[in-house]
DNA sequence: AATATCGCCGCAAACATTTGCGGAAATGTT
DNA sequence: AACATTTCCGCAAATGTTTGCGGCGATATT
């Protein structure tokens, strides 16, 4: 219940000015290795701890970061977040997390709650269809950095970060060439996103090189249950699909449901390849093949970029995180 | 580019002071409506948003949470931190997290930088050898609510939220009794973890009360692999486990590596029973039956309870949430 | 001995806001 | 017409910190 400690509060103890007791506490060497010693010892022992509101009104930095995200909850998300926070906090900033659900009205808020609390900096991954565009653009005007993730809006001149999407669907693509599947259920995302569209024409690009006849089915599903009634659907019809292609881990999991509740055998009835984090892919038996998504890895280049930022402020980059396979017994 | 409005420069524009300024923005009475019409409208020109730090300097109140975990990417964590971030922010809050990874130096650092930022209250799961023990008593001393979930201190006189531990244990046990399993093996988390102490001996207990004589085997297992290491040394030996109990995802994800590995049939070969959140189980198949931990209802219940804090000090509270047992088909 | 240098420290303004108090003008009351 | 009340607004202090500038005594330089 001790009142909490401040300057002026060390400075009547000591009889000295407020001005020496901070200078003395941040080793300035106008003050005395003498006076330092004491002011030191008397703020330790009071517990002194500089008000942060105070200094950020004064120096007009917060050290705060805002994550703008649809959801926390979700495979990729929650290591991209966990790994920004982790060097964000090694290099004296925190992070304020805010969700965007899937309301563009949301979004909206937790971007003016970013700019009212004055934060440092702005991480977002927007939501399918949002309508913050002209406001990333007033902040960056008015000086406050914006890095997107992952899900991106068409806008050039920001910092982005964002995984391979189409060498992703390319190398999906080449594996289903390589194991002569003919006949392929593939199951996209939420249409409205750039990076279900990039993905998808990627993708099917891709396999029009195969010139031996392939028959691609797409569809678009939004939430694990879609593409389970959706692979529930395909695999009714003759022919079935040889195999199943799914561009995220939530799909995945519908699939996955869909094909076990059939009791197919995989990869002998039926092969499966997803674009995933990696933990979902590994639960299955055999593990399910996939192109790798590492949210840890993209959250690490993305707080370096935006620290990079706070140092100086450079020209927007797009950084892109390369893909690989990681082969397992799905195909 | 434009600087930011501030009271004062609205001020200087309408040739009125500061303090009309402030009060006509928040509607006070003894504003004529006149001017509170031509403030608003310059304001709304301007883009006047209230410097947060200004704010809270003044109110010495920061409507700010902190959140302290060992880890964002987790399952159970994830939804928790995702169910309060919502309805912190409908009630005006925002959230910063802090990871403390397992470094008790890291979880006092964490809370340091709550108290320096002047957060409103800490949400906090502790680590396994948590040293922080009287940081908390300190903080509440100065007024600084703390609120403990799923992983807490053993101490009292702190508000908590928390699943019903013992009683999942319990169930789980009864359900083992009841489909007549005799030859268990029991995988149990960080043992330095009082969740793990309490959910182990109401395990053990609530099985003592079969009088027909199962052998049980308990293992500690930190970490997903240690469980499949452990799994595959005991369905190696004779007689073979009939079943497997799992105090956690993690080590689920790492009991049934090993059984799809061993190529065991479930729940012919071998019976599993979890505790879990709910997605991992759903993803085998047959599906595996748990006792459900909800993260997100329990977070809806954290975050209820520091909101009525805000409110008014009230005495604390040790809340617990109630367990279902939720039937899949390993058992 | 006069001047320059240096070590050590305090004054005061600035950051943006809130709020108790008081004051002037307008209106109402006898 | 004298007084009381109400309406509307400004002054100034307070929150805690940072920082440019200037001052004073002591030592060094010529």
């Amino acid at each position: 219940m001790a009142q909490t400690a401040t300057l002026k509060k060390i400075s009547v103890q000591l009889n000295l000015s407020i001005s020496t007791i901070s200078r003395a506490l941040k080793n300035h060497p106008d003050i005395s290795e003498n006076t330092k010693q004491k002011v030191r010892e008397l703020a330790a022992l009071m517990e002194y701890e500089p008000n942060a509101y105070a200094v950020n009104l004064r120096t007009n930095k917060s050290k705060v970061f805002g994550m703008v995200v649809p959801a926390i909850s979700n495979l990729f998300n929650d290591s991209f977040i966990a790994a920004v926070e982790e060097d964000a906090r090694k290099n004296g900033y925190s992070l304020m997390i805010l969700q965007s659900g899937d309301d563009p009205l949301q979004e909206i808020e937790n971007l003016k709650i970013c700019k009212q609390s004055r934060v440092d900096g702005i991480f977002i991954s927007v939501i399918a269809n949002s309508h913050a565009g002209e406001i990333f653009l007033k902040y960056k005007e008015a000086g406050l950095p914006v890095l997107f993730f992952d899900k991106t809006p068409d806008a050039v001149n920001f910092d982005s970060v964002c995984m391979a999407d189409e060498e992703a669907a390319v190398i999906a693509a080449n594996t289903i060439i390589k194991h002569k599947k003919k006949n392929i259920l593939a199951l996209f995302g939420n249409p409205e996103l750039s990076i279900t569209k990039k993905r998808k024409d990627a993708f099917l690009k891709a396999l029009e090189k195969d010139t031996t006849g392939i028959i691609i089915t797409t569809q678009f599903c939004v939430s694990s249950d879609e593409a389970r009634q959706a692979v529930n659907k395909a695999i009714k019809k003759a022919p079935r699909p040889d195999h199943v292609f799914c561009m995220s881990d939530e799909l995945l999991i519908g699939t996955m449901k869909s094909l076990h509740k059939a009791a197919l055998s995989i990869p002998k009835d039926i092969s499966v390849l997803a674009i995933s984090n990696g933990l979902i892919p590994g639960l299955f038996n055999p593990e399910i093949t996939y192109i790798e998504t590492n949210g840890y890895q993209l959250g690490k280049l993305a707080i370096k970029r935006m620290l990079e930022n706070m140092e100086a402020p450079t020209p927007p980059q797009s950084i892109i995180l390369p893909s690989r396979l990681v082969e397992g017994g799905s195909l």
